[in-house]
DNA sequence: GTCTATATGGCGATAGAC
DNA sequence: GTCTATCGCCATATAGAC
């Protein structure tokens, strides 16, 4: 905290090494999950020696815990990042569906990231519901927006936002997480149709 | 492998030991992951000695993929083991995902083995890969036997069916295993409602 | 067969050189 | 500020007593 005419640039400096760390523990511990990572290979994975580490974060686990809130919030900026524009309500119900599940079933990164969060969703439990609470929650109101139509007649259009991101992650969970595409391999385009006849039924018959 | 009169006493007794060793292994693998458990722990909440231990298993690792694998064949067996009795198909689609959602919500264990399933599925894909394979894909068709109902109008019983398990599955994931219930409660009835809802809508207007 | 004791190595975290 | 070298501890796995 030196004031001086340097100080932009010191903690220019200070922010890069930062990232460096973070990006390093990144690669190990989106890999090896909390407890299977070691801070030499933390270092080792940023380029720089331990006591740097331990120079910028007080211990393992608060480097972990600034990891995940860190990824968390640049997932966070992906979701609300990219909304389709305008057109055909129902149209454009299905192009949420569709960018969703390809954003999910393309992203290495995120698919590790869940998988670490939900792992060590018990011994970090404040981490997993900051996950709910600032990414999935208000996820949930962009798509009830839609679901709102009145020629759909959706009666709780909220437990039925839910229903629809339940499908389309735990469809990614079980073909890519879990490894199940390779033994039981299904297009994730099944589901997003499943998903639109069931709540475009009501239109359908009306036109 | 002497050969005895005491031959099936001596196997009685040594598969006793390896239940406990197992339940030893349940009690830390379930809570701590598996880098996070130590075979000491085991050990000790088995009630053996470490060499006790790697007498029956050969190493960690080993110890680890039969418990999963022995906890998989039982959820297999809690599947196919309650399933409703005769009645209005409607009705008996209801009580399936009723049943199913408070199994899921209350057992503990089952929560916790999925966080390690999950968790640990890109260090051991071949078991993440058997839960798929032997109880997630056999539980579909029975699932599909109502939806294939020609009233419901379904056009892809396969992938609906995935829907519905999916959104169940998440649900529970979202409110129990990252602790979304705390700050985002939400009724598990609006979500079988919603999804029943979706389901039944023709149903309710020829009705 | 099951135990205690131990070999061997890696872990998180720190001290001190520069 | 960043490094190398190190401390103390706990991990997996095994050897040898009984």
């Amino acid at each position: 905290m030196t004031r001086s005419k340097i100080t932009d640039i010191e903690r220019t400096n200070s922010a890069d090494k930062v990232d460096q760390i973070l990006q390093g523990a990144m690669q190990e511990f989106l890999v090896h999950g909390y407890a299977g990572t070691s801070m030499d290979k933390v270092a080792s994975a940023a380029g720089v020696s331990k006591a740097t580490v331990y120079s910028y974060f007080q211990d393992k686990k608060s480097l972990f815990e600034s990891l995940i809130q860190q990824i968390a919030e640049q997932k966070c900026q992906a979701v609300f990042g990219s909304l389709p524009s305008e057109g055909d309500p129902y149209m454009l119900l299905r192009q949420l569906m569709v960018n969703g599940l390809d954003r999910m079933m393309q992203d290495d990164e995120h698919r590790a990231f869940m998988r670490v969060l939900i792992g060590e969703s018990g011994r970090f439990p404040e981490l997993a519901q900051a996950w709910v609470q600032y990414v999935m929650k208000p996820s949930l109101p962009i798509l009830c927006k839609f679901l709102e139509h009145p020629d759909l007649k959706i009666s709780d259009p909220e437990a039925t936002a839910q229903v629809i991101v339940g499908s389309l992650v735990h469809f990614m969970m079980t073909q890519e997480m879990l490894h199940g595409k390779d033994i039981f391999p299904m297009d994730g385009d099944r589901i997003i149709n499943a998903l639109f006849d069931l709540i475009c039924k009501n239109r359908e018959e009306s036109a």
